[in-house]
DNA sequence: AAATTATCTGTATATATGCGCAGATATACA
DNA sequence: TGTATATCTGCGCATATATACAGATAATTT
C-alpha cells in the first residue's frame, strides 16, 4: 500500500503531474525539452525527474548530451490504470494543452 | 491542474488512501469503524478525513453521534477515473482487504 | 443535569518537501 | 586540450506535513 501511496503522492506535485502527462502525450521527449514546454530551470525539471525515475516511473536513455525521459511501461494493473488516466482525462487538459504546445524544436540541436 | 494534483497529493498517505480504498468498497462508513478497520486512533483517522473532505473527496453525514462518510459523488472525467482506479486496482490489494475484514460491528452502537 | 460515547481540534514536535543558487559532471566538437 | 551544451547535485532555507497528546464539542442516555 506503501508503494501505490507513494507513486500518487510523486503525482502530486504540479510541476510533476504536468511532466507525466506530457510523457503521456509526447512520449520520449529530452530534458531541455520538457523544460522549455512547462517554462521552467532546467536543474527543477532534472530534480523532479530524479525523484520520478526511483519510483519506477519514468525511464531515461541517454543519446550524447541529451537525455531522453519516458513514462515506464506499466508494470501491474494499479500501473495501468495510473498512466490511462494521465492518457484518458489529463491529456485535454487546458495546462497540459499549452505545454504541449510550447515545447520548442529548437532548444537544443536534437532532432 | 493545481487541483489534480492535489487530489493526488492526498490519496499520497497511506492512512488516506487506505480510507479511500475502504469507502470505495464499503460504501457509507462511520469514523469508528474506519478506525477499527485500520487499526488506528480515532483522532489519526479524523484529522485525515477532514484533510479529505474540503478537497471534495469525501463527504459526511452526521446520524446522532455518529458521522458517516462516503466517497463524493466524481464531479468530472478525471474523478471517475480516480475513483475506478480505487475501486478496481485497490479493492483486492490484501492491506485493503485487511482493513476491510477487520471493521468491527460492535465498536459503536450503529447497526 | 451528569455521565457516556463519538468525533473533532489546538498545540508542540519531528520530519519531509520544494526551491534556488552555485558548482559539478558528462558528452561533443573544434 | 579547451570550450560549449545538457544535465545533475550539494547545500541552505523556508514551508508543509504527519503524529501524538490533551482537551473541546456534540449528541445520547440515564
Amino acid at each position: 500500500m506503501k508503494e501505490e501511496a507513494g507513486l500518487f503522492k510523486i503525482l502530486g506535485d504540479p510541476t510533476r503531474l504536468r511532466l507525466a502527462a506530457l510523457l503521456a502525450v509526447q512520449g520520449e521527449t529530452c530534458v531541455c525539452h520538457l523544460a522549455s514546454a512547462l517554462d521552467e530551470p532546467d536543474y527543477k525539471v532534472s530534480r523532479h525527474l530524479a525523484v520520478m525515475r526511483p519510483a519506477g516511473l519514468v525511464e531515461a536513455r541517454r543519446q550524447g548530451t541529451w537525455i531522453y525521459y519516458r513514462l515506464s511501461e506499466p508494470k501491474n494493473d494499479f500501473d495501468r490504470h495510473l498512466k490511462d488516466l494521465l492518457k484518458t482525462s489529463l491529456a485535454g487538459h487546458p495546462v497540459v494543452k499549452s505545454d504541449f504546445e510550447r515545447i520548442s524544436r529548437t532548444c537544443c540541436r536534437a532532432q
